[in-house]
Formats: structure tokens, sequence, C-alpha cells
DNA sequence: GTGCAAAAAATTGTATACAATTTAGCGCCT
DNA sequence: AGGCGCTAAATTGTATACAATTTTTTGCAC
């Protein structure tokens, strides 16, 4: 099994190869964490990794620092994106501005092959809850992400869906630097009471639901400022 | 007065700045309709017109993807991007489930000062949209933009009013090719009604009314399938 | 040892060079 | 005249080379 679940419907975007398989590769390793927020990613070191010259491992952390998962700061290189609260706030902010639309709107086009195809997801996030390993943790947090993905996918907007990816990728950097409880999977129970509200075509549940899980995900962040000391700080007391 | 409105709030991007800018100039062009869907952009070209190598040409253009608003097809180059009419609808759907929250959220934030601004921003386009000429139409287009973007950088989410970027530079080649009243300023009065509802503190009216507006310029398309002949259809009877 | 300054090393910014692919032109055949 | 295949030109894909900037190291004074 490798990064499976892009069988969704990827936009096929058309343009060079290269670039593109390591964008996806380091963007994969971004949200599955293996990748800590605030990460050097150095064009040489991209470029030897992948054995490709700094022309394409350049473009490639371009391409994601337009998704905001990489901040390139000028002369100093691509560092993995370190989300501050305040940017943190504003992402879930626009999730719960975008994510009952979406629903509502897959709602209206879901068809029983796709809401079979959700319940799959379901099936499957939960065995991987129950596993135990970083393997499957990383793989939790994938599935997570794309039972969203999926209702954006179902929606039938392109660009909704688009917007999505970036923001469930985003969202999973700012629980990596901020949320509290390692069990990311919480929200679990709270996908399958959406899927219920969808399949007996009650859209304002549902909707109401995925409200509620979104500000149960936030909940679980800790957005003080600067929680990791800058080091000085660490020792002034 | 050049491209004057940029004084809203851009998120310096904080990466290159040789591509940047030509990025920029390359946007301005297409979103005022200087350059037509479907223009060849060759790497060679853009880099040639702006004194700078194919690198950065090329760098310029791959942003511009990301954006929706240049397609690079593989090995055949970059076009400025010419919208089918279902993407067309994606990008107005989009629209419908976003701007409403945006607007909502920015009812809850404005302060005096912005609604002054706001206000000012509609002065403007009414006396633009008196004058007569291309630069004043051109300066017209970007007024009308302008102001949904005003609504989204008073509601303080940056994520919002990034995707409002986009979304309304894609309307606006959606416009270009698709529009039947040259007209684009139909809306005109529509955007003072928003404010004055704005200004009562109606969000729900506003909202309505922005819904009633985005519906409307979407009423003003011509969306059948290639309305353009295909040169040998446009002969074959 | 600490602090500062200059030099060296490393890294990014940009241009150029070469390889691969597509497009256009040309001649030839039917 | 019209279509087919080949060659040449143009264009993109990728790598390398050089310039500019930042970071690290080194050396010296205190």
């Amino acid at each position: 099994m490798d990064s499976s679940a892009d069988g969704l419907l990827t936009p096929s975007d058309s343009s060079e190869t290269g670039a593109q398989q390591i964008r996806d590769a380091i963007r994969d390793a971004i949200v599955e964490r293996r990748l800590a927020p605030g990460t050097k990613l150095s064009e040489s070191d991209v470029g030897g990794l992948f054995n490709v010259s700094r022309t394409l491992a350049r473009a490639a952390l371009q391409a994601l620092s337009y998704e905001g998962l990489v901040s390139v700061e000028k002369n100093r290189g691509a560092f993995v994106a370190y989300p501050s609260p305040e940017e943190a706030r504003q992402i879930f902010a626009a999730r719960r501005l975008v994510e009952p639309g979406i629903l509502k709107s897959a709602a209206e086009r879901i068809n029983p092959v796709q809401l079979e195809q959700l319940k799959q997801l379901l099936v499957e996030e939960g065995r991987l809850v129950g596993e135990r390993g970083q393997s499957a943790r990383r793989a939790e947090i994938k599935a997570s992400g794309d039972f969203h993905l999926m209702l954006a996918s179902i929606s039938g907007n392109l660009i909704m869906q688009r917007f999505m990816e970036e923001l469930v990728a985003r969202s999973s950097l700012v629980i990596a630097l901020y949320g509290q409880s390692s069990a990311s999977s919480c929200g679990h129970s709270e996908h399958a009471d959406i899927i219920a509200a969808l399949e007996r075509k009650d859209v304002d549940a549902a909707c109401g639901l995925m409200l509620h899980h979104i500000a149960h995900i936030e909940a679980d962040l800790d957005l003080r400022e600067h929680r990791g000391f800058g080091l000085k700080e660490a020792f002034e007391r």
C-alpha cells in the first residue's frame, strides 16, 4: 500500500512531471508529520534526496509554498511551515466557513456508490484507530483528512476540492504544532454521525454536526502565543 | 496612478522578488483583459519582455498556473487560461458558497474607517462607470473586483482573502469569455445596496443581496458548450 | 573565556547550456 | 490539389555555472 487514497480524483495538474512527484512526496511527509514544522528544506538536500537538480527541487518547494505548507524566505531558503496561532485560527475559521456549504452541495449530489465509498473510508479509519504503531498513526491522520476530502470530491466542485486539500493539509500542521490529546482520532465517531445524517437526507443536521466536529478538533488545540519557548525564555526563570 | 488598489493589504509573499513582479504584471494584464484567454505565453517571450531569463519567466508562469489564471501543458507551454463552461459554473458556485460567509465575518468586524473606505471604493467605481474609453473600462473591471476583495480583507481572514483573490481573478476571465452585456458594471448599484445593508447591521439582508448580486453576474453569462466554433464547424453550414 | 570583525563556506538567486519534445516547413507521392 | 513522411526550427524540460547573500568559522583583542 502506498500513498493510496489519491485515487479520489486528482486534478491532473498537467505541469512538469518531475517537480510534481517531489512536491507530492514532500507534501505527504509534511501531512503525515514525518517532517516537523520549521524544518529547513534546502534545495540541495531536496534535490540530492530525489536525485534531481536544484531546479526541480526549487520548483517543488515553490509549489508547496503556494499551498501554505512551506514558507520560503528570500535569500534564506524554505522551511516546513510553522503556522502561528493566529494563522491556525484562520485556517479553522475558513473550514467552518466552507465545509457546511460543501457538505450541503455533496448531499444534493451524492449517489449510493459514493455513500458506500464514504462508509468504506470510515471502516478503514476505524480499523486504523485500533491498530498501534507509527505507521498506523500516519495512515490514520491521512484517513481522517480523506473523509473531508471525499466530501469535497462528491460535491463536484474541483475548485472547492482543491481548496479543501489545502485546508486539510494545513490543519495537519496546526494539529502537529498545537494539538494536545495525541489521539487525533477523537473525531472518528463524529464522521460516522455526519454520514448517518447524510444518509437520511438531513442536511441541516449534517451541517450542524460538521460544525460541531470542526469545533471539537479546534477545542483540542492550545493556541496560546509562543508555547514553544525561544531557548532564552526557556531558561530565564 | 498605477496598479492602485493593491494598497488593500497584500500578503507580502516574501519569495523571490523577480518572478513576483512578473507574475503580478501578467496577472494584471489577464484580469484587465489585455491578454485574451488562450493566448500563448512562451517562456522566451515573457522573459524577453521583462528582460529576465527564462528561469524567472517560467517561475512566474508556474505561479500563475497555481492560481488558475494560466494553464501550462506539459511540453507545450503556458496559455492564458480558457475556463470551460463547467469550470465557470464551479467558479461561481464557489463564490456563492464562500462570499456570504465572508460578508458575515466582515460585518462582525467592520469599523467606521473601513466602512468609509468601502464607500470610497464605491464612488470611485461610480466615477469610472461614467467615464469612457479602454483605460476606464479596465479600471472599472478592477474596481468592481476590489469591492469583493475589500470585504474579504475586512473579514480579517488572510486565507479567505487569498482564495477570493483567486476567484475574482478567474471570474474576470470567465466574464471575458462568456459575458454578454459588455457593461460588466451592471452590478454597480448592487454593491451600494450591500454596503447600505452592512451599514444598518442587517447581515442577513446583506448576504441575500450578495447572493443576488453573484446570481446577477452569472445570469449575464452564456455558458453553452463551445460557443466559439472550431473553425471547421464555423464553415460547415 | 567573551565579544567582535573579517574571511571562508554554504546557500540561494539568476542566467546560460544542453537534452528532449513538439511544431512547422518541405518535398514527394498519389 | 491534397495527404503523408521526413527534416529542421522552435520550444520546453532539466542540469549546470556563476553571482549575490547569508551563515558559519576563524582569529584577534580585551
